[in-house]
DNA sequence: GTCAGATTGTGAATTATTGCACATAAAAGG
DNA sequence: CCTTTTATGTGCAATAATTCACAATCTGAC
């Protein structure tokens, strides 16, 4: 099948979800996993995954499965994940501190190089990272400085739009979003949004079923 | 149309998302709005919003649309939202600390009533907002005495699997699991996963398009 | 070298979701 | 009270996603 079909987002998705049992069996040590194996660890169906994986080419080997570690690079390729990816993150409260303390993105090649916040009492601190903390002003120039190429945004929700309008002026194309609130976006840039009380309301949905 | 038609979970996933528009509209003092300006909130189309709605009665008034403290209502009834939701937290790092400390998840009705870790320097001590850290021992009799119906995890990813099934043991039949593992459980049980790592593998795949 | 067993890759069938298009109904204006 | 405007609710067609089912193909045993 391979390439210029399109793709389904929801297969996107999937791929994505993948990796961390792949990453499970690397650990393990073991060598191959059949499809079957795969979609129980992800609670997926089996035709799924072999479909999922069919889309961007014939990675397995019949009668026998795939091999974890070329499958896991070969997602990594697929997901342009096998390089390493530069974000900036505005708003330092809690969430913000979370993320960026946070060591798992780094090992997945998401590495901070700016953290923006627009509270004096912040800016020039110096983080355990090694970062120091940028007033707002600054980040304009220092995507451009910093190539930075994702913007993380975990200000207020009040705050948000701003600092989404500054990102995008500034070059961005793709935004990781915590706040609340819907962003007015350009066509060409990409927003994912992060929002736990709707993961909450649906739980309280089925439950309440 | 209203009940007993099997209704999508893409549509339930949507509904929850049209709350907060709704919310910012009775901020904003609008009393009605169209399918027409609520799918271009959410970004998503006009007739979808409405087929929506239709799943669980007509709230609508046609020539008009809907008003907008009414459908808020309906749709935290249909979600059963309208209501105290109890949350039990096992895990106080950053990310639980963040989510424990952030004040939205209690304006609906999702509120804490126990914090657990597992950590001697950390049992004991008195939070903010007013629980005391209780140690990981006392998951099972504090879920039944306290009637917690929803169970936070944020440990590290090692102890996420003994902490689910103290839960499940406990009687709890929804976590929300912000540990990156996929979480082995009882049919009857519900989990919601949370990984933003999977926000900016998307992200990345898309910008590499 | 052949056969049994395993498991992929994929066309076709099934199931689910989306969006159009229009009948329906309320409101406002004359 | 009739006409125009507006916007809902929904049947239906189109599109999309999932799953089945099986031919294809590899491995290993004898
Ligand atoms: N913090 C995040 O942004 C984030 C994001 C996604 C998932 N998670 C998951 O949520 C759970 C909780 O995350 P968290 O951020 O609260 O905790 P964490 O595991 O990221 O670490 C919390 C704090 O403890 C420190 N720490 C990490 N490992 C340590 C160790 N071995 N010994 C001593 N200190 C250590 C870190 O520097 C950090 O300050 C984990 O399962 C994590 O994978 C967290
Ligand atoms: N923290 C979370 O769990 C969480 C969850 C979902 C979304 N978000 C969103 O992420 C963004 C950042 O969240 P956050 O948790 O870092 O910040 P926050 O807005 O939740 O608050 C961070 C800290 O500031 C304190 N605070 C809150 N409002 C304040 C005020 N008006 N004045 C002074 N102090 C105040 C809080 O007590 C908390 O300790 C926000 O848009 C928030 O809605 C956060």
């Amino acid at each position: 099948m391979s390439s210029e079909t399109k793709i389904p987002d929801a297969t996107i998705e999937r791929v994505a979800l993948y990796l961390r049992p792949l990453e499970k069996l690397m650990e393990k040590r073991n060598q191959v996993v059949s499809s079957e194996k795969l979609a129980e660890m992800c609670k997926v169906n089996p035709a799924q995954v072999r479909k999922d994986l069919s889309f961007f080419g014939g990675f397995g080997v019949r009668g026998v499965g795939y091999e974890v570690h070329d499958l896991l690079i070969e997602i990594k390729k697929i997901l342009a994940s096998d390089r390493e990816w530069r974000l900036g993150i505005v708003g330092l409260d809690d969430m913000g501190m979370a993320l960026l303390y946070h060591k798992n993105f780094l090992k997945r090649g998401y590495k901070f190089v700016a953290a923006f916040d627009s509270d004096p009492q912040k800016v020039g601190k110096k983080l355990p990272i090694g970062l120091v903390v940028q007033p707002v002003t600054k980040i304009k120039q220092l995507v451009k400085d910093l190539d930075i190429e994702i913007g993380v945004i975990t200000t207020s929700p009040s705050r948000a739009q701003d600092i989404a309008d500054i990102y995008f002026e500034a070059g961005i194309l793709a935004i990781l979003n915590f706040s609340p609130i819907q962003l007015r976006t350009p066509e060409c840039c990409l927003v994912q949004n992060v929002d736990f009380t709707l993961n909450l309301d649906h739980l309280a949905y089925k439950l309440s079923q």
